[in-house]
RNA sequence: GCUGGCGUAGCUCAAUUGGCAGAGCAGCUGAUUUGUAAUCAGCAGGUUGCGGGUUCGAGUCCCAUCGCCAGCUCCA
């Protein structure tokens, strides 16, 4: 038997026979180290403790304390949990966990009923029994054909099938614990009371292997924590998150409602307008420098339109249509691209006006499935900040590159995080040729890896007529959501025929770009609302300035501050009302107004304001004189500064 | 669309095994004239989402339907 050196983090080296086991190395150190052990961390990859070392190595041994602990604790809480479901549903076959381990654990059933609240009490507390067995948990390596079989005999049958999912040659793990026993890479706990705090949160039903035309099973969420303070924390962390989901701001703010009047259409009320017009305004701004020509196009068209752009055959369910003259089919436009196809189709072009990058604001309507719809998220009725690019191919590159630069642009002004980039691969149903989706995918994939992104790919996600290039953010509840996007067009330039005469004074068809900055302004402003939490920047504010004059002898000289605000085009509400001060100071911050003007006795003697800045340190601010804030403020909304109580 | 849960005043929520629908905030009226996060008092507010059923009696139980929430599928 060959040794193997094993280097520990204090700089040390151990030799072992190889072979060995994390665990092993644990208990050369020490007792209690080896009693803690959660997992190790082999060259910086969490291991299982029982898997065997083969080759020189680093090793960490990985206890509650570590930030990845949690990873295989919920890891190891999902198999407690399937076992539970066993003991108490004998006849329950068990599919899969989670791969990517993330705050939730989750486990998938078929069951001949779907599980009640009642049903997850029960299964929180016969795992709670099986903690208490303190079982270990034991790491098996099988052949093929012994799993399968083992399966087989326990009535398992999707693990069966998920077996064959399994490369061939890569070894087939089983994890045991008591008399549960599952596929399973792992790594997993040593003894089941290393979970040391979880809940189960809520099942759902989730078709096997993600496809609607398969049976559904029954899927149970759960979270869990080596220790009950940072399940605490944790359940105190959603709870802050749920007080900054956009529905609540929304409605509170007074931006924005759904009613079950019309579901999936928002009504924006005064302030949310000023919201959506601002951020319109902002992107507007921008299209002169990037070269974007704003256009309007139809809402309803004959749907020979649709028939031609091909979303007559493959969008149609989540299309509205309807009758116009007897005989004559309309449809209310998802999407602009048609109309802008069309409208490019009605001229002539040379290469010389190319790019030709036409703009539009519109409403669009999708008839999306009642159970996708949230709030501002997920509509049926919304606007795009849309363009369509129509250039020459070899102006392709360029272009996507200006997409990220403007993106950037926008991003920064915004004060929007970085977002998760992928590049959405050709759906089961497309058009277009194979050969040009390729060439295309890779043009995408290209761009985002100059663009600094790191490679990811959604495949079968892209659009009917072309791949994506897909820009998510994240909202309050961690749910990852499309905003911007860009998309080569692989199939509407052929159908609508579009042409352009080239250098050569030869006929040639256009590439054809689709994209979109915010995304829509519905999901824009409501994973915006989330993120600042209706903390929005001083120039996109509703209310920029809350004017609060003491008593009723100020309110005299607070109409002229006013007078003075709203010549400068400053967005104010003078708060008059016969009230205190802490009150109308205390309204004015749930409100996020970002700037409050007190006005009393000494400032209306010296022409001054006193200033209140939202959130913080510089609560209230020295009297300062009326013209010259006002040119400060008008200074921050044109520079579009992000709101001054960041300074 | 599918699985589960939930719909009570404008909002947030009560209402014991089926037994008189109730509070806080918001609103309205009055008093208070206020200096950096809630002044006091009074009044009003409801076909318990909508439609059926069981029952002497339904917010509560059953059926159906619409919507909302979470998840799945789909998606900007």
């Amino acid at each position: 038997m060959s040794e193997i050196q094993i280097r520990l983090p204090d700089g040390s080296s151990r030799a072992v026979r190889a072979g060995s086991t994390a665990l092993d190395v644990a208990r050369g150190i020490g007792k209690g180290l080896a009693r803690a052990a959660i997992a190790g961390r082999v060259d910086g990859r969490l291991t299982d403790l029982r898997a065997p070392l083969e080759a020189d190595a680093s090793l960490e041994i990985v206890t509650a304390d570590d930030p990845q602990a949690g990873e295989v604790i919920r890891h190891s809480a999902e198999h407690v949990m399937a076992d539970a479901v066993k003991r108490l549903f004998p006849s329950a076959q068990v599919d899969v966990g989670r791969t990517d381990h993330s705050e939730k654990f989750q486990y998938d059933f078929l069951v001949e009923r779907p599980f009640s609240p009642d049903d997850l009490e029960s299964i929180e507390k016969e795992m709670w029994k099986i903690i208490g067995e303190r079982s270990e948990f034991a790491r098996e390596v099988m052949s093929r054909a012994d799993a399968e079989a083992f399966f087989a005999a326990r009535g398992e049958m999707l693990k069966v099938s998920r077996i064959a999912d399994i490369p061939h040659g890569e070894p087939i793990t089983i994890f045991r614990h008591g008399e549960f026993a599952d596929l399973c890479r792992g790594p997993h706990v040593q003894r089941a009371d290393q979970i040391g705090a979880f809940e189960l949160i809520e099942s759902a039903g989730a078709y096997w292997r993600g496809d609607e035309r398969n049976p559904m099973l029954q899927r149970i969420y759960g979270i869990a924590f080596a220790t009950e303070r940072e399940l605490r924390e944790h359940l105190a962390r959603l709870e802050d998150a749920r007080a900054r989901d956009h529905r609540r701001v929304g409605a509170a703010l007074r931006l924005f409602f759904t009613d079950p009047i019309a579901p999936g259409s928002p009504f924006y009320l005064p302030k949310g307008m000023l919201l959506y017009n601002g951020l319109v305004e902002f992107i507007r701004s921008l299209y002169p420098r990037y070269g974007f020509s704003e256009v309007m196009t139809p809402q309803l068209f004959r749907t020979e339109l649709f028939k031609t752009s091909g979303h007559y055959e493959l969008f149609r369910e989540d299309m509205f249509l309807l009758e116009g003259d007897e005989g004559e089919e309309l449809g209310v436009k998802p999407m602009n691209c048609p109309g802008h196809c069309h409208l490019f189709a009605s001229e002539k072009h040379s290469y010389r006006e190319l790019p030709i990058r036409f703009a539009e604001f519109s409403r669009l309507h999708r008839n999306e499935r009642s159970g996708t719809l949230t709030g501002l998220s997920r509509v049926r009725s919304m606007a795009q900040d849309d363009a369509h690019v129509f250039c020459e191919p070899e102006q392709v590159g360029a272009e996507l590159d200006a997409f990220f630069a403007l993106t950037r642009e926008i991003y920064e002004a915004l004060g929007l995080a970085r977002p998760e980039v992928a590049v959405s691969t050709r759906p089961e149903q497309f058009s277009g040729e194979p050969a040009a989706w390729e060439v295309a995918e890779r043009r995408l994939a290209e761009a985002v890896e100059r663009a600094g992104y790191p490679r990811a790919t959604k495949p079968g996600g892209g659009a009917f007529y072309g791949p994506k290039i897909e820009c998510d953010f994240r909202d309050v509840m961690g749910r990852a959501w499309t905003l911007s996007t860009l998309q080569i067009d692989v199939a509407m330039p052929a159908r609508f025929g579009l042409r352009y005469v080239g250098r050569d004074d030869k006929l040639h068809q256009p590439a054809m770009l689709h994209r979109a900055v915010l995304g829509s302004l519905e999901r824009f402003i409501a994973l915006y609302t989330e993120m600042t939490g209706g903390d929005f920047p001083l120039w996109l504010a509703p209310v920029q300035v809350a004017l609060l004059p003491i008593g009723e002898r100020h309110r005299e000289y607070a109409g002229r501050v006013q007078a003075a605000l709203e010549a400068a085009g400053i967005r104010v509400f003078l708060d008059a009302r016969n009230e205190k001060l802490g009150l109308k100071i205390r309204e004015a911050e749930i409100q996020k107004i970002p700037l409050m003007l007190v006005v009393g006795d000494q400032e209306a003697a010296d022409g001054t304001v006193a200033p209140r800045f939202r959130r913080g340190s510089e609560a209230a601010g020295a009297a300062v004189a009326l013209d010259r804030l006002i040119e400060e403020l008008v200074a921050d909304v044109r520079e579009r500064r992000a709101s001054r109580s960041e300074d």
